[in-house]
DNA sequence: CCTCCCGTACGTACGCTGTACGTCTCGACA
DNA sequence: TGTCGAGACGTACAGCGTACGTACGGGAGG
């Protein structure tokens, strides 16, 4: 067994949280997943939200954001967008984690560095870029979190709406597109809104450059 | 003193949460605020997980969605936006649990239903309508998350970022940007992401009954 | 009026949590 | 060989959700 340290504490940490959740996670279970003492952590990690926010850099640190500065910029931001949405796929039941905690490190400024210059090189004010820049922070995220499900009550997704729970006197809409409200296919549905503001984004510039 | 009940012990878990947050909230200090045994709680609530989706039901149900069906669903649906983002404001500490608990109740569907049918009638189609409120609904939940500053990652907004805290080498934007990234008005910002997918999606319409 | 019963309030207790503190062991170096 | 520092670990404490047992108070039936 090799020695303890910060890095197996944290691959521990995530391999929990990808079997058992986030509510899963304490000290003890992490120290007895390492077959090491619960206090022996804390010589290598000041406490457990520290332990959460390593938790966070890593895995944001593992996203591939290979950007080419020569592409147009919609191409540009679709890819940084896409490559956020991978967090989803490689720690489906980390994302929670990552979303939720501030990160003044390299790595959580470096996405936002990326999809900051890519929109002023596109062409937008210093006020328009953030802006455009939240909204699409606000719409991915939203949208990860749904796909996570984080936010269930508006993403009936795992059969959770049936038509014959609903009453259709009350809730006729919802009764009729059960069909459409239990199936999601999240990459389409993603791409389909991501594609929407690209192209809203886009059309805005146009129109200003006239 | 009146007697527990139900409705009183919702209203303290809410008064709480806003007071001190949602970590503050335990079944003690409920009790403690309600001046009640702990166990009382459990003749009125079967347990703390039922208890907060009370709270979210609550809330949820304060919404007040006027809808006015006479209006050009352009206006209806960002009415509707807008109603649901007052959660931001009238119950901010809250928002997190409110967006993140399944409601299988009336109180849950209800925005839900009206969303829909505000799309049916506009006329897109089953599957189209589901797409464009799940859409909606990410960017809704990823805004409202930013401003109570549950993601606050991507939301650097109460002076969390400043100019000479960012190496300007590595991340020349976000220090060039650093005034626009700390400053924040939550409602512009929101109605600007808003109006531009309303207008977006308005586009699509209008394409396709060319 | 007396009695019984049930809903409500409450105390105790168990297993869990994060972590402060003290101790012990072991390898490196004078 | 003696010393010292770092890391591993045990114990302990306050707080958590809640299962269980108990006590009380008011309405229903005799």
């Amino acid at each position: 067994m090799p020695p303890l340290n910060r890095g197996r504490i944290v691959a521990a940490a995530i391999d929990l949280i990808e079997r058992e959740g986030a509510d899963a996670v304490s000290m003890r279970r992490i120290a007895a997943d390492l077959e090491v003492g619960v206090m022996s952590l804390y010589n290598h990690v000041p406490n457990k939200s520290a332990l959460l926010d390593a938790v966070s850099e890593t895995i944001l640190s593992e996203v591939e954001f290979t950007d080419d500065p020569a592409a147009p910029w919609t191409g540009r931001v679709r890819m940084q967008a896409r490559a956020f949405r991978q967090i989803a796929h490689t720690h489906p039941r980390s994302t929670m984690v990552v979303v939720s905690r501030q990160l003044k490190s390299a790595a959580g400024m470096l996405p936002v560095e990326r999809a900051l210059s890519t929109l002023r090189e596109a062409g937008f004010g210093e006020r328009e870029a953030v802006q455009i820049f939240r909204v699409f922070i606000a719409y991915v995220i939203g949208s990860l979190l749904r796909e996570v499900g984080v936010t269930p009550t508006f993403a009936p997704v795992h059969g959770a709406i049936r038509a014959d729970d609903v009453d259709p006197e009350l809730f006729p809409e919802i009764g009729a597109l059960a069909p459409h409200l239990s199936a999601c296919d999240h990459e389409a549905e993603f791409d389909f809104g991501l594609d929407l503001l690209i192209e809203a984004i886009a059309g805005r510039l146009a129109q200003r450059t006239t």
